[in-house]
DNA sequence: TATTGTTATACTCTATAACTATA
DNA sequence: TATAGTTATAGAGTATAACAATA
């Protein structure tokens, strides 16, 4: 036990800070784009699978099929998607981006290296690798402890 | 400039798995008690404040009076608080701890500390006072992000 | 007039269960 | 019989707007 109990509360603290913050603003850059959380993961989930049907999607985003329908039903008003026939499954629909969802998709992606990029990128390399290692190991112990229950 | 883009990118995904994990693990703990996330922070908040008008809720939560009515009546029917009349001001009530509330947010803030201990207790002190720096930094860079808009 | 909290209404996200069409 | 997706229903969390009681 190299760390103080108040010391490792103020850096949690400080964690659940970033945890708020970082949602926040991305939550902001979503809102901007017209879309809300659970469609943006879904559009996200979407461009590394390709065109899907709706089980696949719901599989990927962990919610059930009827959430999925929700999710798409909303993901189609909005112009991001089309659900188009299944070639060989007429039970089943292809999510499928429009060229707006393909161009919000890109965009998004761009965003997220340019946050990263500016979050770390002036970090001096020894605190940058420290930092990396330091949440390995924190990402070890909050998997261990979800893996019990 | 000293870390390179594609480490950026690594290190983000990172915290956002962080974020993902941490967030699911409280969560768990929450449903565990009864509890759902607005509801505990919302206790939460009130274990800082004392007993509160539901106006001070609103405002130290971030969400409408509206909202509010609604957080307070889930944790009335779960037995956590009680609307108490305020003393002089008649329009208001005072959201104040059942037993029950007040031994839930006791163990809500020992199992805090307990995850803290667990997440860095065992940490090198050098990597820990590294990690730390380095989430300052990320805390300057969101705030100065959230602060434009 | 201003403030406190509520009712009315609506949208998103989540869930289980029953159902239709197809495999 | 099993699978893909929908409808039916419900609860939580968020919001705006109109309103009653009180300050």
């Amino acid at each position: 036990m190299t760390t103080k109990p108040e010391a490792a509360q103020d850096a949690l603290n400080k964690l659940l800070q970033v945890v708020t913050l970082l949602n926040e603003d991305m939550r902001q850059d979503f809102e901007r784009r017209g879309l809300t959380p659970a469609r943006t993961h879904a559009l996200w989930v979407l461009a590394e699978l390709g065109p899907s049907p709706q089980r696949a999607l719901a599989q990927a985003l962990g919610v059930t099929a009827r959430n999925v329908t929700g999710i798409v039903d909303g993901l189609v008003e909005t112009g991001f998607v089309t659900r188009e026939p299944h070639p060989g499954d007429r039970r089943a629909t292809l999510v499928t981006f429009t060229d707006k969802g393909a161009h919000t998709v890109h965009h998004l992606q761009e965003s997220q290296r340019t946050l990263a990029v500016q979050l770390f990128g002036q970090m001096p390399a020894e605190r940058f690798s420290a930092f990396v290692n330091g949440m390995d190991d924190v990402l070890q112990v909050i998997q261990r402890e979800l893996a019990k229950g």
